[in-house]
DNA sequence: GCATGTCAAGTTGTG
DNA sequence: CACAACTTGACATGC
């Protein structure tokens, strides 16, 4: 019923993605630049089918796709296209294969983009940016059958509904890929799920519902309110709810809360998601070994939990 | 070889 | 007002 995912990386796995950055490449004239992102890309793609598999093989039913898959494709210096690319064509087949073993094996793919993705922003240039960067998102979700690119609201700027307001206008403006694929999801200092719920409502899209955030933001909803009202924004456009979970560094009991500990303290998982149909994305240091552990222990719990009943 | 500093981008909160 | 925290490890550089 429930289904775990994996964020972006593995710990114990020898699935390495690659990057550069455009300082290195700069430095370079622009047909060795485009061998060498070709590399880079064509080794990512090819091991994005092989971290698909090896999620699977360890039983995780969704994962995040790392943002800079292919790195730097969309910035103003060194940007450039997949059909420029030496290697285009075979890496768009790689993409082809994961797709094709995603949807065979049935794990949910996603993208976050990072947090200099900001819809909500009153600079026009930090818009379309984030602008550029979500259609190539998009692009590459559409390639590999992802069904969410899911970002949080931005800043406030001295007044949340304004800000929320240049959100809901630049919306109706996104490629199809992106609006169709797009949730927000509540964050650590300023948007909560009772902030986002009406924008969400408004724009029709879903929310992303992340449980440690909304501990360390709170917004009088307990738990189980926040993942009905969260889950209502799936279940009417016919999908299946997304979650994140992680647990503190250094506990709940004073300290900063938001940094993330290696694994998952089993009690802050809510009670009140099990048996849920829906994913839960693991954001935790250890990765995939945070995952697997978290599997076990709810399942000895439940057992245990069953044995106290009977 | 190995250690260390660097990396496109935004915003907030703290010192 | 400047800087660290978000989060993050691979790459590039320099010894």
């Amino acid at each position: 019923m429930l289904r775990f995912g994996l964020c972006c990386l593995f710990i114990n796995h020898p699935v390495l993605f690659r990057t550069t950055t455009a300082k290195a490449l700069s430095k370079l004239c622009r047909e060795e630049q485009l061998r060498k992102l070709s590399e880079i890309c064509r080794d990512n793609a090819c091991n994005l089918l092989l971290a698909l598999e090896t999620v699977h093989r360890l039983g995780i039913g969704s994962f995040r796709i790392m943002s800079p898959l292919f790195p730097r494709m969309t910035h103003p210096d060194v940007g450039y296209r997949l059909a420029d690319l030496p290697d285009g064509v075979m890496i768009a087949q790689a993409l082809e294969k994961a797709r094709n073993f995603s949807i065979h094996n049935d794990i949910r793919l996603s993208f976050h983009p990072d947090q200099f993705v900001v819809l909500s922003s009153p600079h026009t240039a930090v818009v379309s940016n984030s602008i550029r960067e979500l259609e190539y998102q998009g692009r590459l979700a559409e390639a590999v059958g992802a069904d969410v690119i899911n970002i949080h609201a931005g800043g406030v700027y001295g007044d949340k509904q304004a800000a929320l307001q240049r959100l809901c206008v630049v919306f109706p403006g996104l490629p199809a890929s992106v609006r169709s694929r797009l949730t927000l999801e509540n964050d650590d200092v300023s948007y909560t799920v009772a902030d986002l719920l009406p924008v969400c409502e408004k724009l029709s899209i879903p929310l992303v519902y992340d449980v440690h955030h909304h501990r360390c933001n709170p917004d009088g909803l307990s738990v189980e309110e926040a993942t009905d009202l969260a889950g209502e924004t799936w279940r009417r456009l016919g999908r299946e709810q997304y979650c994140h979970i992680s647990s503190p560094r250094s506990g709940w009991g004073g300290g900063n809360p938001r940094p993330h500990a290696d694994y998952i303290d089993p009690a802050d998982f809510p009670d009140c998601w099990r048996g849920r149909k829906m994913t839960v994305d693991v954001e935790a240091k250890a990765k995939e070994l945070a995952v697997a552990r978290l599997m076990e222990e709810l399942e000895k719990g439940g057992a245990l939990r069953k044995q106290c009943y009977e």
